[in-house]
DNA sequence: CGCAACATTGAGACCAGTCAAGCAAAGTGG
DNA sequence: CCACTTTGCTTGACTGGTCTCAATGTTGCG
């Protein structure tokens, strides 16, 4: 069993290989990360990290998306952020209580030990460059929806989630996509910008009614009037 | 001239020695630091970092408390969180636009050049965890902000701005003080939870025909039923 | 096919925003 | 010291957007 490649085995076809926190990494101590992690397929609506999780665990994504969630007092889920490939699944160096982390489609994640990973980025400076660069990232999407609730009307906020949407779904990053798949459902878009599923629904046909956009099936969407709907949006979105 | 304590003579009656990220770093990186830093006095109103902040600098709060703001498209402001001594100010190894902070009350703040700060968390990996550590407080508070503001009524988002406040002007994390000042105006508590003015001063007056507390001046607060007002808050709270 | 989950649409109630007026406290200048 | 202004807070009447409740439509799957 020779290695034909560089870089460990659990690492070959990784597809997000380069943009991972793992990245940072020099050759050894990636080996030695990815001996402690394995690749894991989840369904959607599977668990990636759940408050409790005993084992400590922690994750990047590989393919798919996820949501952040929290359960309120009431019962209602709310949802906190999203996780996109090569985003991180689980906090290191807290004690806090943790958090939902839920599959919203097919996906896959390479797990680890989290005191695995926080050893490591005490050995290796770079990776803790570039978890900070990451958590970073997290805070400003976290104030970027923070600022689209806050204040907006529900046409604003619908309007910037499908910006945010269509600009995820670009892969040119000055770009947005033109057609894209909401893999969201209508209550997870409420509960994500602080809604009712009613308003949403109406929301979008209010959009369409007035050529914004168009709707194929109930997840994809393609824009129609990209100015009109920035406007709509108060040049405000949201990353998750 | 001697230096008859260890550590730098700018860390002398520093107020939050012991808490601050600086406190991770050995004595000499820690002189080193504070080196090239120095002690600013701000006033009410004051912008401890500014958007378009040339110099790249970064600072810790020794005394007084500051938000951080965003100004929407159309040229409201919006309060993303809010910074307690010993907290950071401004980001680290990121090109987004930045952000405003500005100071709440009269405020003491240690202020670095950023580039230093952040060569020296490569170089000192216990500071580079400290630093996470930090940032994950940020989050996990603006996930809590996040919580408060969506879905929930005037009602819940003022009684859990209110407990929040109770809980971090009081010495015993277990216990919430009874007494507290909000160093708050009016404005500023709308704009932290997405609400009018007109609306927070309704919720007070009404909070307070309720019995569940009293204003004392327009800054004060005093608890009467904290069970009730927990209710009220629907077991939420924001630690901004 | 028939069920279950999800989405759309409608009617009415209610909470919070808007507009507007009145107060209180702090600062300013004669 | 007092009139005046400024700023921030409170209260009221009204409007409107969003939630609630309810029914119907649609999609996907066993």
């Amino acid at each position: 069993m020779t290695d034909p490649a560089p870089g460990p085995a659990l690492c070959r076809d990784c597809p997000v290989a380069e943009r991972a926190v793992c990245a940072a990494l020099p050759l050894d101590a990636r080996e030695r990360l990815a001996r402690s992690g394995r690749r894991r397929q989840f369904a959607r609506g599977d668990t990636l990290i759940a408050p409790d999780d005993a084992d400590r665990h922690w994750a990047t994504l590989l393919s798919g998306a996820a949501k952040i969630v929290a359960i309120d007092a009431d019962g209602r889920e709310r949802i906190l952020g999203l996780v996109h490939p090569a985003g991180m699944v689980g906090q290191l160096f807290t004690a806090a209580p943790g958090q939902h982390v839920v599959a919203l489609t097919h996906s896959e994640a390479c797990v680890f030990p989290r005191a695995t990973v926080e050893a490591l980025s005490q050995a290796e400076p770079r990776l803790a460059g570039r978890l900070l660069e990451e958590i970073v990232r997290e805070l400003d999407a976290s104030r970027a929806l923070l600022e689209l609730i806050g204040g907006r009307d529900a046409r604003a906020r619908v309007a910037g989630l499908l910006l945010s949407f269509a600009r995820a779904a670009s892969p040119f990053p000055c770009h947005d996509a033109q057609r894209f798949a909401l893999p969201l459902t209508r209550g997870e878009i409420a509960a994500l910008l602080g809604l009712t599923i009613e308003t949403v629904s109406r929301t979008l046909t209010a959009f369409e009614r007035e050529g914004l956009m168009t709707r194929a099936g109930t997840h994809d969407i393609v824009v129609d009037d990209a100015v009109r709907l920035a406007a709509a949006a108060g040049a405000a979105t949201a990353s998750g």
